[in-house]
This record gives C-alpha cells, sequence and structure tokens, in this order.
RNA sequence: CGGGGCGUAGCUCAGCCCGGCUAGAGCGCUUGGUUUGGGACCAAGAAGUCGCAGGUUCGAAUCCUGUCGCCCCGACCA
C-alpha cells in the first residue's frame, strides 16, 4: 500500500479526548477516529487489523467445531421479554422507537430460538455455534476508548448439549481455543476462575490482561499461578497478636471522634489495636460486622457468607440498633449477631465503640468479652499479602477483562422451550455454555503491550504490514527507481509492505511517522547508501539498524520476519 | 445517576474573570520556489454560524438562563 494514497491520519499531538496509551496510539496512527461517546469508526489500517484479529480468532474457533453463523442485531423484542432480559438489562439495552425491535447486546435468545425444534434429537448434539458480530449495549458511560464502547465487535460462541458431562467438554474445547487466540496474537494474560455458588455449581473463567486502563481488579500470584477477582480474592494476611494479660474492660470518653483514625490520634495508639463496626440488615435483621483497624467490609464476601439479602443499616436505623450513631458503635453488650473478620480472631486489648455516643470500650478481648462472635474471611486482599495457596507475595493490580466463558445451564431452554428427545425418548431441556471476546479489546490490550515513547510496536501475526519502505528522497530518481523496484519484489515475495512514496515528505518526518504507525522492520532507501548498492534495515522494536547489500537484503529479512 | 472539567479553524490551545474595531497563535492544509538521513526554509493564501437556543445590552466568544455534546472520577457492568 502506498502512503501518497492511503488514508492514514497520523497526529502529532496527543488528541484531548484520549487518556490511555492505547487510545491515544488508536489515534495518532490512524487507526480509528470517534463518531460519538463509545461509536468509533474503524479507518482502513486499524479494520486491517481488526480482521487479522477474527481470522485468528475464527481459525481457532473453526478449530475446536465450531460452526459460524451471522445473527441479526436487529431482534424482536417479544423473545427477550420470554427470558426476563428486557428487565434484566434495564438501561442497558438499546431500544428501537419505531418498531418492537431491540439491538441485541448478546446471543443467547436467538441461538436459543432457532435450535428450539430444530435440534430435536440427542443425535443432533453436540453443537458449537458461534458469530464475529457488531453487539449494542447502550454503556452509562463509555470509557477509556474502545475498551468500554456502546458498539463493539464481539465474537460469541454457544455450546448445545444433552447434559452436564457434554457442557464440560464444550467449556474445556473453549477454555483451549482462547488461550490459542491469546497466545497467537502475542499477548500476556492470565486467567481467573471464579465457581458462582449461586449458580448452582456453574464455572466461569475470565481472560484477564494487567492494565492500569482496566476495571477489574484482581490479585494474581505469579509463582502458583493463583488469580482471582479482588471482590472474593483470598489472602494471608498477618493475625494481631494476642497478647499475654488481657485488660479489663474500660470506658473513655472520646468526644468527636468519629472514625478509626480520629480514635488511634485521640488515644495515641496503632490502627491494629482497634476493631472497626459496620451495622447491616441480614434478611431484616441487624448484624455487627467487626473489622481489624480501617479495613473496609468487603461486601460481596460478606453476601457470600451470610447469603439472602444483605445490606449496611441507614444511618437512622443505627441509633435503634445499637444505642449509638456511627463512630461510636462497637461489640460489647451488643444485643444481636455478631461476625468479625479472620484477622480478629483471639484480639484482646483492643478499642472499639462503646454503643454509646462519644464514648469508646478499651481492654476488649473478643474471647473473653464476644463469646458468641463467628470469624469469616470479610476483608478484599490487598497487595503484597501472602498467596492463599502457595504463600508468596500477591499481587493486587487492574486489568481488562478479554474474553469470559461460562456454563449456562438450562436458563434459556427452560424459558424458551428448547429440548430434545434422549436415548428413551425423554424431553430433556439443552445444556447452555456461552463464550466471548472483545475483538477491540484485543486490540487495545496489544497495544497496551506494546509501544514506546515514539510509538506503536507491530509483532507478528497482528501487524497491518511487516516492512515500512520509506524512500527517502523520492524526487531523487535513483531512489524513487530503486524503491518502486523493491516495492514490487517485497510483495513478489509475500511481504505485506508499506510503501512511503511521498514527494514532498522530509526524511524526518517520514522517519516519525513510521515508528509510530510501528511496522515491525523499516526499510529506508536514501541515496548515500544506494550509491553503494546498500540499504537500511531497521528493527522497529529493538532499534537496532543495519546497512546492507540489495543483493542479501532478502535472506536477512527472511532472518528479521 | 452523583461529583469535576471542557466545548473558539482539521489538531493542540490562547482570548472569557474585567463586554467594545475586520476573533488569534502553533501545527496541519493550498500555491510557487529552495530543500531531502531524524518532525526543513522563504513567500503568498484558504479555512471558524466562538456547540445550540433564548435573554441582558447601543454592542456578547466574553454576562445570565436553558439545552446538547465530549472527557475524567464514582455508581453500574447481563
Amino acid at each position: 500500500m502506498r502512503v501518497s494514497r492511503s488514508f492514514i491520519p497520523t497526529l502529532k499531538e496527543v488528541p484531548n479526548d484520549a487518556v490511555i496509551q492505547s487510545h491515544i496510539l488508536m489515534i495518532r496512527a490512524g487507526l480509528v477516529r470517534q463518531l460519538s461517546a463509545g461509536i468509533y469508526s474503524w479507518l482502513p489500517l486499524g479494520y486491517k487489523v481488526i480482521r487479522k484479529i477474527i481470522d485468528i480468532i475464527r481459525e481457532e474457533m473453526n478449530a475446536i467445531g465450531g460452526q459460524e453463523f451471522h445473527f441479526p442485531g436487529l431482534n424482536p423484542k417479544e423473545i427477550w421479554e420470554q427470558t426476563g432480559r428486557v428487565e434484566a438489562f434495564g438501561d442497558i439495552l438499546f431500544h428501537i422507537k419505531n418498531r418492537e425491535y431491540v439491538l441485541a447486546p448478546t446471543h443467547e435468545e436467538i441461538v436459543a430460538y432457532h435450535a428450539k425444534g430444530a435440534i430435536a434429537s440427542y443425535k443432533d448434539l453436540p453443537q458449537i455455534w458461534y458469530q464475529i458480530q457488531t453487539k449494542f449495549r447502550n454503556e452509562p458511560r463509555p470509557r477509556s476508548g474502545v475498551i468500554r464502547g456502546r458498539q463493539f465487535i464481539m465474537k460469541d460462541a454457544y455450546t448445545l448439549d444433552r447434559d452436564d458431562a457434554g457442557l464440560d467438554v464444550g467449556y474445556a474445547l473453549h477454555d483451549k481455543a482462547y488461550r490459542a487466540i491469546f497466545d497467537r496474537c502475542g499477548l500476556r494474560y492470565f486467567v481467573v476462575g471464579a465457581s458462582s455458588g449461586a449458580m448452582g455449581g456453574s464455572k466461569s473463567e475470565e481472560f484477564m490482561v494487567k492494565s492500569d486502563a482496566g476495571e477489574d481488579t484482581v490479585a494474581y500470584c505469579e509463582k502458583c499461578g493463583y488469580a482471582a477477582n479482588a471482590e472474593v480474592a483470598q489472602s494471608v494476611a498477618a493475625l494481631i497478636p494476642h497478647q499475654k494479660e488481657s485488660k479489663k474492660l474500660f470506658e473513655i470518653s472520646t468526644p468527636n471522634v468519629h472514625s478509626i483514625d480520629e480514635l488511634c490520634t485521640f488515644l495515641k495508639i496503632d490502627e491494629h489495636e482497634t476493631a472497626k463496626s459496620r451495622i447491616y440488615i441480614h434478611d431484616a435483621k441487624p448484624i455487627l460486622v467487626l473489622m481489624l483497624g480501617n479495613d473496609e467490609v468487603n461486601e460481596t464476601k460478606l453476601g457470600n457468607v451470610l447469603g439472602g439479602n444483605v445490606r449496611p443499616a441507614h444511618p437512622e436505623e443505627l441509633k435503634e440498633i445499637s444505642g449509638a450513631d456511627a463512630g461510636s458503635i462497637g461489640p460489647i453488650d451488643f444485643p444481636h449477631r455478631i461476625i468479625a473478620d479472620n484477622l480478629l480472631k483471639d484480639g484482646n486489648n483492643l478499642y472499639s465503640g462503646a454503643n454509646k455516643n462519644d464514648f469508646h470500650i478499651g481492654g476488649i478481648d473478643l474471647r473473653r468479652d464476644v463469646s458468641k462472635c463467628e470469624y469469616f474471611d470479610l476483608r478484599t486482599a490487598e497487595n503484597g499479602e501472602k498467596c492463599i495457596r502457595c504463600g508468596s507475595t500477591l499481587d493486587v493490580f487492574k486489568a481488562i477483562e478479554l474474553g469470559h466463558i461460562f456454563k449456562l445451564g438450562t436458563k434459556y431452554s427452560d424459558a424458551l422451550g428448547v429440548l430434545y428427545l434422549d436415548e428413551n425418548g425423554k424431553e430433556r431441556p439443552i445444556v447452555m455454555g456461552s463464550y466471548g471476546i472483545g475483538v477491540e479489546r484485543i486490540f487495545a490490550c496489544f497495544l497496551e503491550q506494546n509501544y514506546d515513547e515514539k510509538g506503536i510496536i507491530w509483532k507478528k501475526p497482528l501487524n497491518p504490514f511487516d516492512i515500512h519502505l520509506i524512500g527517502l528522497n523520492m524526487k531523487n530518481e535513483m531512489v524513487s527507481k530503486a524503491c518502486e523496484k523493491l516495492y514490487i519484489d517485497l510483495i513478489a515475495e509475500g511481504y505485506e509492505v508499506l510503501f512511503d512514496d511521498r514527494l514532498e515528505a522530509s526524511a524526518g518526518f517520514k522517519f516519525n511517522d513510521a515508528d509510530l504507525l510501528g511496522m515491525p522492520i523499516q526499510l529506508i532507501v536514501g541515496e548515500k547508501n544506494l550509491k553503494d548498492g546498500k540499504v537500511e534495515v531497521k528493527n522497529r522494536k529493538t532499534g537496532e539498524k543495519k546497512v546492507v547489500e540489495l543483493t542479501q537484503l532478502n535472506s536477512i529479512l527472511k532472518e528479521l520476519i
């Protein structure tokens, strides 16, 4: 492709709207342009990369027996009402104004609709159906460039099986395909497993890329591979030491002390000598949750421990329940259920609220004074704590979710009546799995992992071109003739070549554009070297430059690419 | 939806607080010329309903009200 005839609008300056690196680079390198919040147009160079990503996905999906579909983006609302998902999606679902249609945010309903009746026998199963298609979600706040858009390309796959054993097989196949896809795309990623108890033992795994631009927080152990969403991640943190002697309980006047920080300052004590109290309402009954020092209650873990409905108590409710307002609540003589974080186990000589405004109690020995207390893991794992599995150090960081595989079960088959006959002639619901990959997210994550201060650093197989051929002074006949020949020859050799044949652009301008666009190899053709029958080969990643004989160019390129 | 910021030329931004001539700069773009190994130089030029609507005023990019859009933080994320 000739630069002089291509639409590759590169930008010198950092666009106002872009904040994260991948977004900045996409816009600066002329890969994408924004149309509206969360809505992007892919420009030719960017779309070339999108197609390469899609090709890889398609190959790996076909390799596990997937059959490619193209389902409509426009769906009858009625089908979505039958599964209750018009309500479940709420404002996220786009509605068409002048007909009873919705824009599909995913396609479980449509898969189930087509499977119904058409798959009538166990002999028709299993099936793997997939598509690579545009999805629509009315995100309340699109952000981070193409990472969270209102319209995006998704590979979504669905398995149809007779039973859970079949589903296990389909799920494992997708796990394998996903690893192959992300490996081939050259991404550094990891897999977060989460067994969601509420779904009846259903399994789900998320494929994540570490990035500050991410929306999920995960805890990850490099050594053993333990990875979990921070909401559920477990860690080993030091218990507070049990002191030999427990003091007696004593009450202290603490006027205007409402937080752990204020209490520590007021009494000149360490945070680890205090226990913070929070009151929740669990199935209409109050419950006191005790945390060490300033640790926050992890409400996801709390919910998992308690089951049922859990919500923080309203400020107005606190006094009636405990006798005090927030800041003075504590476990001593608290008349309802008390649970505490594991770190407080065996704690003594602790300070906490007195259930009387402006008073705290010291000398609390939890074993002695709060004997009915139950202990659970209720805190959020923090960076640097020990891995629950292997004991080495946990990393807690932000991550981008690239893909998600999970076992659906019979939710949609039941709702839509998607049944088949088994060997015994008995009707059974088809067991489904659902598997998604964000195509643009692969793109963005690749950029997040492959750039420097000059621009993008592409590598096979996603690079839009293999070679960036740069004619330094195209008005010089020797240079232009040599470039034209190289362009033809390299293409004939099977390389994808971007040819900067611009007449006017100066050398420096072309170099900087080439570094920004980031093709793996730059082939620089200038008068000086050409006089000696040589050209310069530059490795974009290492910056290494070699002046080589034209006659040896082919073998050198073969080594490099 | 809550909090914050921004909307002036293709891009980045100044001007706005304190209203006043034909609304500016840099980059980019066009034409001519000189250049061509790390974002060249000279000369001439094109380009903006100052987001939109209403109001105040002799006069509004500037003040007021409303509205739309975009970005960031939070909430949300099947």
